[in-house]
Formats: structure tokens, C-alpha cells, sequence
DNA sequence: GTGAAAGCGCTAACAC
DNA sequence: GTGTTAGCGCTTTCAC
């Protein structure tokens, strides 16, 4: 194994300048940047982690991760553990990572994060894309300087890389799964929580995609919008109306869940009529439960566990190690859970 | 954090005698032995890795990892590249893992196992079940103590970790996934190589439990066992007379597709009566294709990458850091692949 | 601009 | 039995 030595040996200088050369860092003659580059690459040197690591105590770097909380963001309670899980392991390397819990009714007020970016300093961030977007608006606005961001779950605009999945191919493996379940003749009926929301739209414009390209027997009956202010019995007559209104649905398309409490009322209104659900994530122990009685027939997962340590992961690479992240789109997979893989 | 000085400090001892007593190695009186362990504990003291890991370069081991190899094992190429990623990342540590391909007709030849046991001394071993078996047996009859081996894909005794799936569970999914797509009514038809193969039978046992218990209107109509020895022609007769001899089969079960390359006999059979084949893993190109054609209906996969990194980095971190495994049996997850979430 | 040296936390060889 | 010390590879500070 190459080391730092090593390459000061053969180009002839000390091992301070090496690492100068390799960090881009202070004052070196070119003619030696030049030579120490060269057999850097030849040798093949690679940096020894552990060594990094052990090195990098020192810099006792500071991260903030944000997520969404709230009975309606399930999902990033498991995105959070995972995240936890990994700050206790960075601690190791000198590392400190804030938690900040967004209140889904915060996730919009600009008031707040502007205060919120007033606030808060740190060397790094990982953020979900929504609560980033708007957090760099108020940085513009303060005029201040950002600091490297990391977006998981959605994506936003200047960060430094991306991880989460692809919601239009999430959208088009849902349809797959309802072909499957049908012959390829399913009559869908898409329910969805927030018409506006990024995630639910491409899902469902992926679902329609694929339904054209594939499954000429198959089609939409009907999108029907739920409301952040309906309960689960509110829910359960939407759905009866629905399923009244398209007595040929056989198949129900649960695109956000949101609070799946409402999984309840849909089997309910459901189940009389043998109708088949998919839906979403595998967050609440409520679903789970329902997947192993077989009341709903599939859901779709997007790795929450990737989506919680990858992005602080990534951020101390690039923070101690200069490490920029090799792709763009850390792309997560796409699972399916039925009845008997599901925990 | 916690450092090994803080506790010397603590305890009024040196620090190589509070690594002594950590590593229970040598001579130290009972009474500092026991203060140590206090302290240790009661001030939450945690090895850092890093620096754990860079002074572990100077023990150089030397670790051996088995794979079967051979046409009618793809499986093991997807496990084995993982496994070559891991042991490049390994050698940071001055670990040095040798690669041993087991061809196919030499996997139960005692006469070989021997002798490659006398020939090949290693720190510790990777090894799939059936092997490892034999390399106990091999060496008992030598009379050589035998080094950590932790298994993986299949598992066996005396090991100090097993990676790999819970094949009867793996059945049951398979099961699940008929059941899902001919709404509860499946009639089956099972094939599989090798009738002796342990992983094959407990998948199918797995896949008639699961009728048991759940779904009373499906059936399996017959088991078809291929050999060895024949070629895709043979099989294309094999499974068309199968067909013909239960007409209401509309589901194939492939509980051990060996080579991949009967899928295709299989499929030419199978596409004139619109019958569903589930398969397992994803590892050959030729499958990946049929699934996306959308002529194998779905697979199931079971982790190869992680079969192939976990059990070095187990045996590493019992080797370097004297951590035993956590777990007895490592499971890995049940994946199900369509066409929409394949790649 | 450059080299020398200290130190990150842990291990193991060595001296007493 | 026990303490001391060299060293794993890298980063950074401090002289020159």
C-alpha cells in the first residue's frame, strides 16, 4: 500500500508538502506540485481512511439535519433513527450533528426560516428538499454565505448531491404491481393527500405512464384528492362516493398515504368489494399490520435507512476528506412488501 | 469520548494495562483488573475505530473466502464481486483475503477437500455452507485446529456466523406472490434441479406450508425435477409434457433455477398457455432481460452483495478486534423484482 | 516555500 | 505484573 511517505520519498520533498499538493492547500513551487502529482497518481495513492479518520478528530466539524415531523410524516421517523444511528458513529471522527424536527405546519412559513437561518450556523446541512429550497431563499436574502447541503427524500437546487428515489419510476412500479395483481386489466381508482405535493404528482404521472405504455387494458377511473383538515370517517365517505361513482375500480392506488390512518377507512369501504390496495412506505407499525393480514396488498418502500445515513455520510466525506460525492443521484431502491416479507 | 488514557487516569493505572484487560491478554492483578473493567463501563468507553484500525495493520491476516463457480452458479459471481470490493477496502487495514473458486464437480469430493485443506492455512475463512461442512470433516481427519469460519448463502455447523436467507421463508414469499397474481387460486407447477438441494427443498416446503395455512384454493399439481444432464432441449420436452400432464397449471414455480438458461425453455412452453413463472435471484443477464420483456413474471432476490461483504468484515472485526458476531444467523432480506424495479 | 515535529487513539514489543 | 515507548498514516502547526 502506497502512502504519503512513500510518494515524498520518490518525488523528493518533504511528507507537509505532499499533503499540501494532495489538499489543493498553501504554498508550493509548481515544478514539485508537478512531480508530487505525478507519482501520486502512478503509484496509485490512496488516502488510508483509518488514518484520515484518526487525523480528522481535530476538526470537530458541526451538521444539521432536518426532517419533517408530525403524525402525517411517518416516514421520516425511520429516516431519522437511521440518521441517529450514524451521528453516534461519526462522534468517533469528531463529529457533532444537530437534530432540527420541522413541524409539518412549519414546513412553509418563510417567516420562520428565515429566523431559522438567522439562527443556526453550521459547517454542513442535510436537508429534505422542500424545507432546503426555502432555506436557501432565506440565505439569499440575508446575503450570508451557504454552507455545503445535502437533500434527501426530494431533491432542490444547488446541493451537493442528492439521495432518495425516483418517484415517476416509484409511480410506474406501482402500476406494474397492480397489472400483476389483475391480468393486466386493473380499473384504478388514485387517492392522494395534497394535490400540490411533488412526490404524490410524479407518482402518479409515472402510474399513467406506464398504464399507456404497457396496459392498453387498463386505465384511471378516478383521482380523487383528500384534505389535510378530513377525518378518518370524512375519508371513509370519499371513498364509498368514489367507489359508488366507479363500480368497475377493482384496484385502489393509495399514492401518499400521509397519516395512514386512513388505510383503515379505505379497507373498510374496500374490502366489501374485494378491492386490492397499494400503497406507499412501510412507516407505521398500523400498516405493517394491515400488510400482514393481507388488507393491504403491497407497498412500495424507498430505503428510509439509506435516505438517513447516506446524506451524513456524504457530507462528513466532503467536510473532512474533500471528498466530493461521486454522483449527483444517490438513487434509492425501490421494494416491494407483500404479506410474507414484510419486517 | 472516551479514551483509553481517561480510564488509565481514572483506574491509577498505565494504559497498556487497561489494553491488557480489555483484551483479556497477560498477567494483571485481579484487583487493577477489576478496576479497570469499572471504569470502562461506568464511563461508557467505546474503541475508536479509527485508530483501532490503523494500528490493526501491523497484524497482516490473512483471510480465504470460497465460491462455487461454474455455469450453473451466477448466484455466486454477484456475492463474489461484492466480496473482491471488500477485501480491496480491507487491505487498508493490511488484510489480505485469497480468492478460492470451488468448480461445481469438485464441491463434494472429499479426496480434493483434503488435500486443499492441508495445502491452504489461513487465519480465518469464508465459506458457503456445503463446503465449510466438508473443510471441518477434512480437517478433524487431519487433526488441525480449525479457524474462525463464518458462512454464508447456506449455513453449517461450528461456524461463529451465518449470512444468508431464510430459504423456507423465501418459498413462502414465492407462494405469496402466486397467490397475488391469480387472486388466491393458483395451481402450481414446481421445478427444480438437484433434488438433494437443501436450499431447494426448504423453499418448497416453505411454498406448500404457505398453501396450508393461507390459501386454500391453490394447489401444487406436480414437483418436476430436471437433472444434471440436460441440455435446454431436453427441458423444453420436460416442461411441455409437465403442461400437458396438468392442464389447469397456470403458475411455474422455479425453485432452483440453476442455469438460467432453462427460464428460456421454460418460457417458449409456458408463453402459448399464459402461464406466470416465479423465479429466484437476479443474477444472470439473460434473466434480467426476461423480466423486463415481462416473460418471468417476478423473482426474488436475496441480498448477493451483502452475502459477499458481511461475513469478511465479521470475520475482521473478530479477528482484529476480537468482536464476535453480534448475531448468530445474519439474515438477509427478501427482495421481489418485476419488471418495473429491475436494475 | 518547505521541512520537521506533534498528535489523533490504540496495540504490542520491550524493559524493569 | 506493570509502565514506557515506538509506530500505524495523515493533518496541521510552527520554525526556518
Amino acid at each position: 500500500m502506497v502512502t504519503i511517505v512513500d510518494i515524498a520519498k520518490k518525488a523528493g520533498v518533504s511528507r507537509g508538502t505532499v499533503d499540501r499538493v494532495l489538499h489543493n492547500r498553501g504554498k508550493v513551487s509548481p515544478e514539485k506540485a508537478e512531480r508530487v502529482k505525478y507519482y501520486a497518481k502512478q503509484m496509485g495513492y490512496k488516502p488510508n481512511l483509518a488514518a484520515q479518520g484518526l487525523a480528522a478528530r481535530k476538526k470537530q466539524f458541526q451538521l444539521g439535519f432536518c426532517y419533517l415531523e408530525g403524525r402525517t410524516a411517518p416516514f421520516f421517523e425511520k429516516v431519522c433513527e437511521e440518521a441517529q444511528k450514524c451521528a453516534q458513529e461519526l462522534t468517533q471522527y469528531g463529529v457533532k450533528v444537530s437534530f432540527f424536527p420541522i413541524p409539518v405546519e412549519h414546513n412553509h412559513d418563510e417567516e420562520r426560516i428565515l429566523e431559522f437561518a438567522r439562527t443556526y450556523q453550521m459547517d454542513g446541512w442535510v436537508m429534505y428538499g422542500t424545507f432546503g429550497t426555502h432555506y436557501l431563499k432565506a440565505m439569499e436574502q440575508l446575503g450570508q454565505e451557504v454552507p455545503p447541503v445535502v437533500a434527501y427524500n426530494l431533491d432542490m437546487e444547488q446541493r451537493i448531491a442528492f439521495v432518495g428515489c425516483d418517484y415517476v419510476q416509484s409511480g410506474r412500479l406501482a402500476c406494474g404491481l397492480a397489472a400483476l395483481m389483475t391480468n393486466q386489466r386493473a380499473t384504478v381508482g388514485i387517492i392522494t393527500y395534497y394535490e400540490k405535493n411533488v412526490a404524490s404528482q410524479n407518482r402518479i404521472l409515472g402510474f399513467q405512464q406506464e398504464i399507456e405504455s404497457h396496459y392498453p387494458d387498463m386505465k384511471v377511473a378516478e383521482i380523487l384528492y383528500l384534505e389535510w383538515y378530513m377525518d378518518q370517517f370524512d375519508v371513509f365517505l370519499q371513498v364509498k362516493s368514489l367507489l359508488e361513482r366507479n363500480p368497475q375500480i377493482d384496484t385502489i392506488y393509495l399514492a401518499n398515504p400521509g397519516d395512514y390512518s386512513i388505510c383503515k377507512a379505505i379497507y373498510k369501504v374496500a374490502e366489501k368489494r374485494q378491492v386490492k390496495i397499494i400503497t406507499h412506505d412501510l412507516a407505521s407499525q398500523e400498516l405493517i399490520e394491515m400488510i400482514k393480514k393481507g388488507e393491504i396488498a403491497a407497498t412500495i418502500g424507498q430505503e428510509p435507512e439509506k435516505q438517513g445515513r447516506e446524506p451524513l455520510e456524504l457530507l462528513f466525506n466532503y467536510l473532512a476528506y474533500g471528498k466530493s460525492p461521486e454522483k449527483d443521484w444517490y438513487k434509492t431502491e425501490l421494494s416491494i412488501h407483500i404479506q410474507q416479507n414484510v419486517e
